[in-house]
DNA sequence: ATGAAAGCGCTAACAG
DNA sequence: CTGTTAGCGCTTTCAT
């Protein structure tokens, strides 16, 4: 591909050696060059149209200029922003980010790690659950350099970047306390993600404190589909309260569409908040009522640390949470007077 | 990273030479080497961890196994299942997807083509509008194979995956009409994308043949915020108007929120449509009457067309126009008796 | 300031 | 079936 137009080539029709082509050519060495050959040299690359090849280079420098950034699902809007921010910092700095959307399934994720640490990344952002929980000690063992964004991973030694969902949910259930929610429920995210354990801990602890009642069901995936899913199934219950808080905005979103598929009416019938403030959680019918989580920041710092963790060769734990705050929309309201939900 | 282990120290530890390693290590020549041996060696791979590298190989083979796809934004909720259909049908066949997102700016898609020619990909995928005109047929006189999905770029002869928008836009005057409106605003995308031009062209044209007056107005940017911004303008103009299409459904978000902050009611007041039914135009409030464009099967042929490509060495120019639907959602409606907009 | 030579890790010819 | 040899394109000593 783009034709086989090497450093020799240059070389041969400046006049010069390819070491001194390379030197001219590169922004360090430049200095050593005499600023009449680097010229000369800048004249012939262009005429030549040439290319350097950046596997060539990495081969003999060990350095790949790139980081793999793993995620579950790029269809999940709360990825972009935070790819986004990681390559506004990285991208200045020389660095290609390699994406890897493992699509949630374990085969994938297996195997784009595999593709990622033969293309010999330099470093790594994991934004995946990670099934293989025997991974992470083992990258970690191989002195390869990482950091986590979003989901942490136990108690691997790895940076950990995060929006602080604890105090998230606790601003939560102040506002569904104020506005009378005494029962709720709360739609969980799979186990695997430390989010959604976090996040789910912290509602039933949040909740108990407050004196609410909280009911916690379990959706197999962060998707609407699968929120839609466990919202029919509570309706289909008849059970009573007043509100439902999902683990993340998606899954908000599915129980937005099943709430109008049965007929009820948010917020007046029930209440409910997501978390993320994913794009387009403003204009969802109705708005949704969630947490702002930066995304873009989260991003941001991962690539930062995972920056610093290259250039100074230490891998230290660090854990940055990111602070979060409460985004009020039309999904929540006062709770009705007799309490519960009514499907029809 | 991940330790220097290389072909030499599982040769060593198998006590078989490097490129015996390499032939048991690899299907295709693996049929050469005794069953024992081959044990042997896996046995020896794993044991030290070894990952092979595949740099070195590319330099060996010239050939790097990636494929470069560059899209303007990420953020576009539209490209996500375009780049799940690149990857679901080039990881199977050993190819990595390098993403490109430029953001929109000019600078960073030439640093993000050049960061991919240097990496040597095997091919392009190019779903940019390209600020940069003469960078298309330079890369095609290069012999870079390359693929442009759902933005045409003018005669470069490369081959080009869209939605079939003109029929799409006919489809949308259609429906206009059937329900009275007789008076509507295009909201058009910048000039320099392909669609942009394709559905405006289009819209003037339906219109005019169906009796429909139809305003142009452009957004600088494709985004929600822009079609926001058009509205507010349209609006504080008082013209008469019972429906707006804009060129694609994040401005027709725009659209929906500038309604919503004039006090309109959309439909009853004013009826919209947007184009390519992305992700959650479903959820928007109103839910948003579009044009359904199978964005994945765009990203699945782009990438198909891609492979054949770079396997039979030749690059026709083949166009690929997939079929679109329509899809009727809350935003539409009869227009009102008494035809146009009253802005607050 | 420039050239010569070596080698990064791998695979493909060519022997044997 | 396996070893030898060479070289992909580049950068980096080490000389000069």
């Amino acid at each position: 591909m783009t034709k086989a137009v090497t450093i020799a080539d240059v070389a041969k029709l400046a006049g010069v050696h390819a070491a001194t082509v390379s030197r001219a050519l590169n922004p360090a060495p430049q200095a050593q060059v005499s600023p009449e050959t680097v010229r000369r040299v800048q004249k012939a690359a262009k005429a030549l149209g040439y290319v350097p090849n950046a596997m060539a280079r990495s081969l003999r420098t060990s350095l790949s200029m790139t980081v793999g950034v793993t995620i579950p699902d790029l269809t999940n809007p709360i990825f972009p922003p935070m790819i986004r921010g990681i390559e506004n910092f990285l991208a200045p700095r020389g660095y290609t980010t390699l994406l890897a959307d493992t699509d949630g399934r374990p085969a994938l994720e297996k195997a784009a790690m595999t593709s990622l640490l033969e293309r010999r990344v330099d470093g790594l952002i994991i934004a995946t659950g990670l099934h293989d929980h025997a991974l992470l000690p083992k990258l970690f063992d191989q002195g390869v350099r990482a950091v986590l964004a979003n989901r942490g991973a136990g108690k691997v030694p790895y940076p950990l970047v995060t929006g602080d969902d604890r105090s998230g949910i606790l601003m939560i259930v102040e506002l569904l306390y104020k506005l009378g929610h005494r029962s709720v429920v709360h739609v969980a995210g799979p186990d695997n993600f430390s989010t959604s354990r976090t996040r789910r801990e912290a509602m039933v602890q949040a909740c108990a404190e407050a004196g609410i009642s909280c009911k916690v069901v379990s959706a197999s995936a962060l998707t609407a589909e699968d929120g839609e899913k466990v919202m029919d199934d509570l309706l289909s219950q008849r059970q009573n309260f007043t509100a439902v808080q999902a683990s993340n905005d998606l899954l908000a979103l599915g129980v937005l569409r099943s709430l109008r598929r049965h007929r009820l009416r948010c917020p007046e019938d029930m209440s409910v908040v997501g978390f993320n403030d994913m794009p387009f959680a403003q204009d969802f019918s109705p708005g949704l009522t969630t947490i702002r989580v930066p995304l873009e920041d989260i991003g941001t710092e991962s690539a930062r640390l995972l920056f610093e963790s290259i250039q100074s060769g230490k891998n230290d734990s660090v854990l940055v949470r990111l602070p979060v705050s409460l985004v009020v929309r039309g999904s929540t309201c006062p709770a009705p007077k007799n309490k519960g939900a009514q499907a029809t």
